[in-house]
DNA sequence: CATTCGATCGAC
DNA sequence: TCGATCGAATGA
């Protein structure tokens, strides 16, 4: 049995250890400890969150982890360095835009301690985001995002709140079969049975191959 | 400087 | 299955 599908909510949540504040709020930003722990962890831990810009909110229903260095998929693959990859690099709960194919933006949330690179993709968000480039044109997210801290309470934030409902189904990444091995990992994550997550990969069973 | 390619998407 | 569309990465 798999150590994945944590109830990772369950445990000490800093966004709810219990400050004097209530309500819902700027209160209710999920803090750096949030992210700066395991990004398979973080993946899942974000299923169900909802990912504000300005006045535009969104469930998080699909997200992928990227594991570092040793992950062919990861644009740090290899510890590969770059000014597009700078972010990666630096503390977690910072915003990773990149374009991508001409024409999209995706948003992945930096994660683990500064200095290794590893990050969570973005992939759908309930409703209206039905993948990483649709969800970044529909929050109207782009390069100026780029490096951003989440946890600033700024207008790009993500908010907390009670673990999902839906079972947490893992299947492998998308877009990636140059990565060899790696390409075949179960390091996607999305709720079970939500409309909005990426098509090809809803119908379809999680473990063929 | 030239060339290749991409963590995509939607039409065919 | 394929074309759109162009910045980032890589190599000459």
């Amino acid at each position: 049995m798999a150590l994945v599908l944590i109830k990772s909510d369950e445990r000490p949540d800093p966004a709810r250890a219990g400050g004097p504040q209530s309500a819902s709020g700027p209160q209710d930003v999920l803090p750096r400890s949030f992210y700066q722990r395991p990004t398979l962890l973080v993946a899942q831990a974000l299923l169900g969150k909802t990912l504000v810009h300005g006045d535009l909110r969104v469930r998080i229903v699909e997200t992928e982890a990227y594991l570092g260095p040793d992950d062919l998929a990861s644009h740090a693959a290899g510890w590969r360095r770059t000014p597009r990859n700078e972010v990666m690099y630096g503390p977690a709960g910072h915003a990773y835009v990149y374009f991508i194919y001409g024409m999209y933006f995706c948003l992945n949330v930096v994660t683990e301690d500064e200095g290794f690179p590893t990050a969570v993709l973005i992939r759908a968000g309930d409703p209206g985001a039905r993948g990483p480039g649709v969800l970044c044109r529909e929050l109207g997210l782009t390069r100026e995002h780029n490096g951003l801290d989440l946890t600033a309470g700024g207008s790009l934030r993500i908010e907390a709140g009670p673990p999902p409902r839906e079972k947490v189904v893992e299947a492998p990444r998308v877009g990636v079969d140059y990565a060899a091995d790696w390409a075949a990992k179960p390091l996607r994550f999305y709720l079970d049975g939500n409309p909005w997550v990426s098509r090809k990969l809803r119908g379809r069973q999680p473990d063929v191959r």
